[in-house]
DNA sequence: CAGAATACTCAAACCGGTTTGATTCATGCA
DNA sequence: TGCATGAATCAAACCGGTTTGAGTATTCTG
């Protein structure tokens, strides 16, 4: 391991000139530059990342945290993500550095993270409502980006999918199509976008002045073992009206659900429909569903190259309300949506 | 950001004695030492890991490196390893550093890795046949593990399963069971588990004078998508004799041949038999398949844990070749396997 | 050719910890 | 009381880079 002041000895400069020449610093003769470019790549010379990490104060990393216990790089939704993430800090040199905690001490290493001044960043994931990580980033005017975005009024830099919208034009495709036994399979309680697009949901119905009894919305993982359980709960006999759609956050549940509902005997797309809402996972294409599935669509990877691009900007400096990006997502129709089914007349009672 | 020196000030103590105080060295004084404690917590103080990295020349990192174009993100067999990793780090206080390279500089960014001492290890994945990552880390003597072997004589810290054993005993169930047309749905071509599984299905063909055309041997990405492609080709009128079965390295494929078959108007299981090696992806529980498929069990995640106790021996300085593990596949007959149909009678040729 | 401007180069300080070798202080024993 | 012993602390060097401020060549101007 070749040292800065080996190649300058061994040239017969100082380290200075050596460290300036290898940095592409405009005070150093040419003919000088070239010497020393040379002579590095014959030692084989790699600069410390360490000690340049100390002296520049800039790690060339950004981090993440995640809770031990639910690890969630079992989840696809999260996965694609990362993958998305990964490949856009790729393209800008940056690396990742992954770092696990247990639930309890979360927050903890996080502003140990920050005040240990590993990372020049941090990428925040799935904000809760009034999520602490954020604050406790914010107050410490430490550089990072999140992916979602949560009520609060902290001035921070997100990149969202515009979840509001999304659900509000699911549930007005479904009313319009005559239904009046909508249910909604939502993402695990206490997450920011559960609550955005629960809000979208109730909101529309509202309007329309349609019931949905607390049963028929519900809060899970969003798998598909999930969905088919859930939704083969929904439509047992015993279980009194069953849904005529169901509105699902992951196409995931969507799968499960058609399933479920296979399995009583429905035709998905007129005894009963579906959408969802399509993070766009590989290996599992809702126009390849049977039927194919009538979706909201935004890739959940983009979110991950955008946070990427965001990330470096808001390290060099930017001002983060300058790094809001909500996008919409799109209604895409196809055969899992139909009119109500004749049995679908009555309505639910609160 | 509190600094030692800013805290020893503060106390009226050196530098050096509030260093070994906070890291417990036997040479303080018990007052002193909880003096010190004290103040660092009122103070907020945490030691800059840059800083402790540089002076102990240990970083407490461990390392990967993807190729940035094939980006294995995506691929869940991987997902599901780089979850056991990180748990199995987690465990262990190490953060794990993502960096990405484009293919033609892999081995420039190992070589910078080593050099710059950012990571105390290594992990290598997925080696190839004779893998230049590995003999440039064993030449420079940095720790690294690797999930999978290679032939190669370099001796290395590795986790592998028995491609070898649980292959021959697939083969030997097909074999067993009259079937005389086998397809072997392999992995991508150039990887070190993918040539020890070929081999052994090879071997155990020939034992029992049974032939295999060179188009039934095939390499892929293991996908779900593939799979259904290629078998559907094989199974086609015009393709000629058709196999009476199919070994895959994943259950993602298995699943496309199932999709394939049925497609076909085969019944998996008497038609035609399918089975598989099983990484225990989650989300993907070959017992749930229709039928039940039978596999040869080995859950990937398990490499993941265990490569990062390896990890940490091998930082330690145990010797490589004391952590070497191959642990061997369960076969697990279910109903996809069953006796060769009449049909099957005739064997191929050449 | 003197004097000023410019181009290079260098010594030394710095980033924030750890670790070595010496020094101070308190205690134990003769 | 005097000296050896051990415990506790400190100053300074070190890890390997970057950066500041000064100094020396070199070239330009008049």
């Amino acid at each position: 391991m070749t040292t800065l002041r080996e190649l300058a000895r061994h040239l017969g400069l100082s380290p200075a000139t050596v460290s300036r020449a290898l940095n592409g610093f405009p005070e150093v003769g040419e003919k000088t530059r070239r010497r020393v470019i040379e002579a590095s790549e014959r030692l084989n010379y790699k600069a410390n990342t360490t000690a340049k990490r100390l002296a520049t104060g800039k790690s060339g990393m950004v981090g993440m945290i995640f809770r031990s216990a639910r690890n969630l790089l079992v989840d696809p939704h999260f996965v694609d993500f990362l993958a998305g993430l990964s490949i856009g800090l790729a393209d800008r040199e940056i690396d990742l550095i992954i770092h696990t905690a247990p639930p309890g001490e979360l927050l903890a290493h996080y502003k140990r993270f920050v005040a240990s001044g590993s990372v020049d960043g941090m990428i925040v994931s799935a904000p809760e409502h009034n999520d602490e990580r954020i604050t406790t980033l914010h107050e410490r005017d430490f550089p990072f980006v999140v992916h979602g975005r949560t009520a609060d009024d902290v001035p921070y830099a997100f990149f969202d999918i515009d979840n509001d919208g999304a659900f509000a034009s699911a549930t007005t495709l479904l009313a319009d199509l005559g239904h009046k036994r909508i249910a909604l399979m939502n993402g695990p309680a206490g997450l920011a976008f559960v609550a955005q697009r629960e809000t979208a949901f109730r909101r529309v119905l509202e309007e329309r002045r349609i019931n949905v009894p607390a049963r028929f919305v519900s809060h899970d993982e969003m798998s598909e073992d999930q969905g088919f359980t859930r939704a083969s709960a929904l439509l047992a006999r015993a279980a009194g009206l069953p849904p005529t759609a169901f509105i699902c956050s992951s196409t995931l549940q969507a799968l499960g659900v058609i399933r479920a509902a296979t399995a009583a005997g429905l035709q998905v797309g007129s005894d009963i429909s579906i959408i969802a809402h399509d993070d766009v996972l590989p290996h599992l294409r809702a126009e390849h569903f049977t039927p194919p599935l009538t979706v909201t669509r935004s890739p959940i990877r983009d979110a991950g190259t955008a946070l990427a691009e965001m990330m470096v900007l808001r390290i060099a400096g930017t001002d983060p309300r300058k790094l809001q990006r909500i996008v919409p997502a799109d209604l895409i129709v196809r055969g899992s949506t139909g009119a109500a089914p004749k049995s679908g007349g009555e309505a639910w009672l609160q």
